[in-house]
DNA sequence: CGAACACTTGACAGCCCTCAACGTGAGTGG
DNA sequence: CCACTCACGTTGAGGGCTGTCAAGTGTTCG
């Protein structure tokens, strides 16, 4: 029923009709660069000519894994991506889950090697792009460049996001918003989708007991904040759940 | 004794004496990007064009507010800056600490606005930088532009660095170690050095009760781990100190 | 010298983690 | 079709870390 959620806009959209075959996916993170004007035609040439299609990957695939020499970032098409770390007493810490549209890798620039892992937590497809041809891209395009500083801009605040002494309330409360905003973003619906993450993969996101997202779940569900059946997921109170996430969303 | 450490590097360092007055602070941010090959003295000049030196700020002094518009980063030159939000319950969140040679500025980018505030804990002297015209001169100096990227990237680690659920202990450590090795990068003594911060800051950094810091740090002067009296540290056993903090700072 | 502030120390409680057991759904093979 | 397996999720009991409250000490500065 909800696997549509799954596989999101793998179609594409044609978005110059001259005869060539230049395309963009839907969600393409960079898309909008090229659509403002002032950007001649060369220029997307040379972007798609760094662009790099890759996939499928499988459930578990790795898209790349910490200490490996840094050569690209990746934009999500489509599925979830896991980024995590492993701690020696062998525990993950999950940095983040990006949806399609989302780009992975930019904190990987600084040392030259990804300090983190990534995993398929569903069917996945990225865009590669290799980072020096990107910047020097950025060079030619300002708005380009621009629009890197701003991607890497928010990834600092998104990595703080969940930084304060919060409680496991408002903590799951926030995840779920969240996800619920990234997702109505491209298209989806904002009240009904399906988690593509496991319990304890929220728990070591939000930094938890597997046990405690759980709970926090179920009486969500008993005070009909909203319904959720293994991974299907329904917002029921959306004005509450927001003021929950309030602190932590800032807005 | 020790309050050399709050007035670092007010000296200037004459990188081109053919006559102008192109200096630089001795831990400019920036001044690696100009000193390798290939960059022409046309650059360097535009480079000075749009600094502009500011301060001295006193300690309680706002270097920028939330919510104000964004139009330049700022490069800390002397003191130490305390970036933080404040919750509706009127509490602080302090998002870190930033002394000489360390950017400010850059979470600001995406959104146009400052998402948080930066105060001066003690004489700060600051160098700004217009960010459009940063990113202009990126536009022509390659090695500039990947400069800020990886400021930026660095900054997305960073950011992130106290995000996993440690220990008090680990926090603490952690905190004292990136202090002393921040400083010692900058020339200053690791061992010995003075806290530009209160308690209650720090615990606010660490997500902790400021109670909780001073027992911690009571208890790691009783374990001869190090000596503290008020805002002066002196770590004695640093190996011990490293294993505590190894799981945050990833060595 | 007194007031304000920062820091310390102690007692207590609460949130959430740990440990353990059980329930549930999906996939598999007989 | 059903029993089995296995991973995932749920639920309960108990304890520990650390936050809260409170009081005391020390330092700075007017």
């Amino acid at each position: 029923m909800n696997t549509r959620a799954i596989f999101p806009q793998i179609d594409l959209t044609i978005v110059s009709d001259d005869g060539d075959d230049m395309k963009f996916c839907t969600t393409c993170a960079f898309s909008q660069v090229f659509l403002s004007e002032g950007v001649d035609k060369s220029a997307l040439r040379d972007f798609h000519l760094l662009v790099e299609h890759e996939g499928p990957f499988q459930p578990g695939d790795y898209v790349f894994r910490e200490g490996r020499p840094f050569n690209a970032i990746a934009a999500v098409r489509a599925g979830t991506v896991k980024t995590f770390l492993v701690d020696r007493h062998g525990r993950e810490q999950v940095h983040g889950f990006h949806l399609p549209g989302e780009i992975i890798g930019l904190n990987a620039i600084d040392g030259d090697r990804y300090p983190c892992n990534a995993v398929a937590l569903d069917t996945v497809m990225l865009c590669r792009f290799s980072f020096p041809k990107m910047a020097l891209l950025a060079s030619r395009l300002p708005k380009l460049q621009q629009h890197l500083f701003r991607l890497m801009s928010r990834d600092i605040g998104n990595a703080s996001m969940y930084a304060g002494d919060y409680s496991a309330d408002e903590r799951v409360a926030a995840f779920l918003l969240g996800l619920s905003r990234r997702l109505a973003a491209r298209g989806f619906s904002p009240l009904r989708f399906r988690l593509t993450m496991s319990r304890t993969d929220i728990a070591n996101y939000l930094r938890q007991a597997p046990e405690t997202v759980s709970r926090v779940l179920r009486r969500f569900e008993r005070d009909n904040l909203l319904s959720i059946k293994r991974r299907e997921v329904e917002i029921l109170d959306m004005s509450r759940l927001e003021a929950m996430a309030a602190s932590i969303l800032r807005n």
